[in-house]
DNA sequence: TGTTAATAGTTAACATATTAACTAAAGTGA
DNA sequence: TCACTTTAGTTAATATGTTAACTATTAACA
């Protein structure tokens, strides 16, 4: 049993099961969920970003990203556009509303985040981040899962 | 971006994305989920167990695992036994035909655990594994979202 | 150029996560 | 013993994950 419960995925989900309650506690405040927070913590940065690229960068699979940007979209904080040259793609992006959002969100995050990484010494941390890392890119190529390997930027 | 991407609950997401596809497909193969499996999986070493404990070691949720098992008895691998000393109590148990599966299903997923143990050399697994550790169990008691504090046996 | 293959996004079907509320059964204490 | 509280499991409502199928559009090519 000490095995089962000491495995990696075990580990892994036991770790966000610990680290995500204080973060999604933030965003339920400001009536977001956390793939919700994902979406337009990517938007922040982009003008606008296809909408693969978007489930790329928040590892939110298209499926249930087409819902998340429908109901960002009702809650007038984002929205979509067809392109012009390939009609195929949609880009997303933040509205004046979703923009506005980050100032009041992102410090609270950022410092929760901060005292989350502060419980652990840098050098554990580094350890830790390392590992996922390695073991994250393993199959990078080899499967085709979701190892997308596409352009981010545009 | 870098450090959004970066960021511990992104790395714990991607490594998880990384790692379970292979286990899934052999879930798949026979027809258990992966929620099924972790239930399974406790079942085969538990004469039978409360349904909190249960909850805890596989780390479901209660209100899911209750569909869970429901799933698990339909397909008949598990079954519900009302406590006789305090009916609020419901113990779960595998039935003979969950009991057979393991030998099915159990060399199967430690051969594929090993070879992902194997791809990464063992002082980075273990930094790996201390580090989970280490945050994992860094608001045990402060909180009490789902730091439960039971006894596990019976 | 018409046909076929590949892409991007979406829909569908089912299972699970999250949070709150609810029911039944014990436990507590006046 | 009765009202109050706590506990265990469940239900409810909504959002998301997973896999497969489907539509529209574009690319590839005989």
């Amino acid at each position: 049993m000490q095995e089962f419960s000491r495995s990696l995925p075990m580990m892994l989900y036991r770790t966000l099961d610990a680290v995500m309650p204080r973060f999604r506690q933030i965003f339920s405040e400001f009536g977001l969920t956390e793939q919700q927070w994902r979406v337009l913590r990517v938007l922040w940065q982009h003008e606008q970003i296809a909408f693969r690229d978007l489930a790329d960068l928040t590892l939110i699979p298209p499926p249930s990203l087409v819902g998340v940007v429908d109901r960002l979209t009702r809650s007038g904080l984002a929205g979509r556009r067809r392109s012009d040259t390939d009609r195929r793609h949609v880009f997303v992006h933040a509205t004046g509303k979703g923009v506005a959002l980050e100032s009041q969100v992102r410090p609270r995050v950022d410092k929760a985040y901060a005292e989350l990484r502060g419980s652990v010494d840098t050098k554990t941390w580094n350890a830790l981040i390392a590992g996922l890392e390695q073991i994250s890119s393993i199959d990078e190529e080899s499967e085709g899962k979701s190892g997308h390997s596409r352009a981010i930027n545009e």
